[in-house]
DNA sequence: AAGTGTTGTTCGCACTATTCGAACGCTTGT
DNA sequence: ACAAGCGTTCGAATAGTGCGAACAACACTT
């Protein structure tokens, strides 16, 4: 299942997308600006930026090219894929009323844990995170969640794969380090995370399971470090998660 | 303004994004199958989902190849550039909650209409349309609803560009009777969708614009015919669309 | 108002990178 | 057991991409 480097990639294709990751980080630009980040011509950049404009995948407006909403239909029916998102999306809303802080549904693909949908309750902090995002398992209390779920070979051949990149210095970088606390997860049945992410972030994530045992994802609740205290975690908020994900697993036996 | 057919495309990015465009409308689908709808070679076709599987913009599973979560975060990025989102869609909740039908969010990018974001009342009844849908403007009550707030040599620039495909025997096909729907829009401020998107399938739209009068997007609500006369979509439904509509606008002046 | 710098755009040319086809191993079904 | 289908790999030919130079359209300065 690991997708190991391949031999003879589509460069074209894949400057093309570079142009268009470029264009979501920076928001607004002009072929000179691109072709100098990406080291390219800027005649290329500009034959690349035509063609996507023609599909609609970027649009040109006064300040320069932006990403264009036809890509929009593609992450629509990327989430839709997973029926976790249409099964979680109202107990993750229900959990961010009910305890004011924001509460996250993740899932995995090849090893990397997107956001698929995310609620804020009335006193949710902001997060890098938001709806799309792509983060490294093992940085998030829902990736350590689903890693948990997964057997170890599992979790062997992702790190091989991915790495363990640290973002602040609380992040696991370890890998066996990393297996002690998934050794613990499996135990209490929920992960914490300590300014792992975000300094002053607190978060608790469980795992959805599906009827093999297989994760599908994950939910977590993430908030400022004074107001999740590891008593809150561990007790109040990590029983309220599991109740959740727990009919969340029971919804999803029947889709 | 308008998109010119170009002279020279990257054909290769062209056709990776037709890949992705196949898989988008077809689900799960192997190389062989990919190679034959697209009039390629099957080892091309494998080149190509490689890289892309590479980078997470299609995934493998046992069944085949999928669109992936990737697109995800380009999708939400382009949607949050229009700030539009986030302050009509507490109204479109409002509006679907209030009326119990389908209510939605509409923009425009070159000539093209958007569906930002929808939200279902009780007895809301299901249409192609989803979030990301990509639609022609005259084909919409929220379409025609932006068309009316264009100036007349922009809508005949769409025109030019987009035509007037149909969709139904009842969609508007001829230029003039356009521009004399829009004539009527205009001075109602409403605009009615009659069967010319779905059959028995009626909508109200009402444009959104900024304070210099260009429209930033639309709101509409559909429903069946029998429930949405046109007694009630030009009393009490426009109405109801004008005020929130209204409302809409003052929010986006001040963010 | 003229000039200078910058940016977006077009086009020819060299050469890299893509496409095709054929062949391989693999699984599925008969 | 064999055939048929699929996904995958690789070499070779040519098509397509990338580069650079040149042009046009502004904006800002002097």
């Amino acid at each position: 299942m690991t997708v190991d480097q391949q031999r003879r990639p589509v460069k074209t294709a894949a400057t093309s997308f570079a142009i268009l990751e470029r264009l979501k980080e920076q928001g607004t630009l002009g072929p000179t600006a691109l072709a100098s980040e990406l080291d390219l011509a800027k005649s290329t950049v500009h034959r690349h930026l035509k063609t996507l404009e023609q599909e609609g995948y970027v649009v040109l407006d006064e300040d320069g090219y932006r990403v264009g909403l036809r890509l929009l239909d593609f992450g629509i029916h990327a989430r839709n894929q997973h029926n976790l998102y249409e099964v979680a999306k109202p107990k993750v809303d229900e959990l961010a009323e009910q305890t004011g802080e924001k509460v996250w549904c993740v899932t995995e693909e090849q090893g990397r844990g997107y956001h698929l949908y995310g609620a804020g309750g009335k006193h949710s902090v902001r997060t890098p995170a938001r709806e799309g995002t792509r983060s490294y398992l093992h940085q998030l209390a829902a990736g350590k969640a689903i890693l948990s779920a997964f057997p170890d070979d599992r979790v062997d051949e992702i790190i091989d794969q991915h790495g363990l990149p640290a973002k602040t210095n609380a992040t696991i970088t370890d890998r066996d380090e990393l297996f002690e606390q998934l050794a613990t997860i499996r135990d209490r049945g929920f992960a914490l995370n300590r300014e792992e992410i975000v300094p002053k972030l607190h978060a608790v994530g469980v795992p959805i399971t599906d009827q093999a045992g297989n994760p599908v994802g994950a939910i977590s609740l993430s908030g400022p470090s004074n107001r999740l205290t590891d008593d809150r975690l561990e007790d109040e908020l990590a029983n309220l998660l599991l109740g959740a994900a727990n009919e969340v697993e029971i919804n999803l036996s029947f889709s």
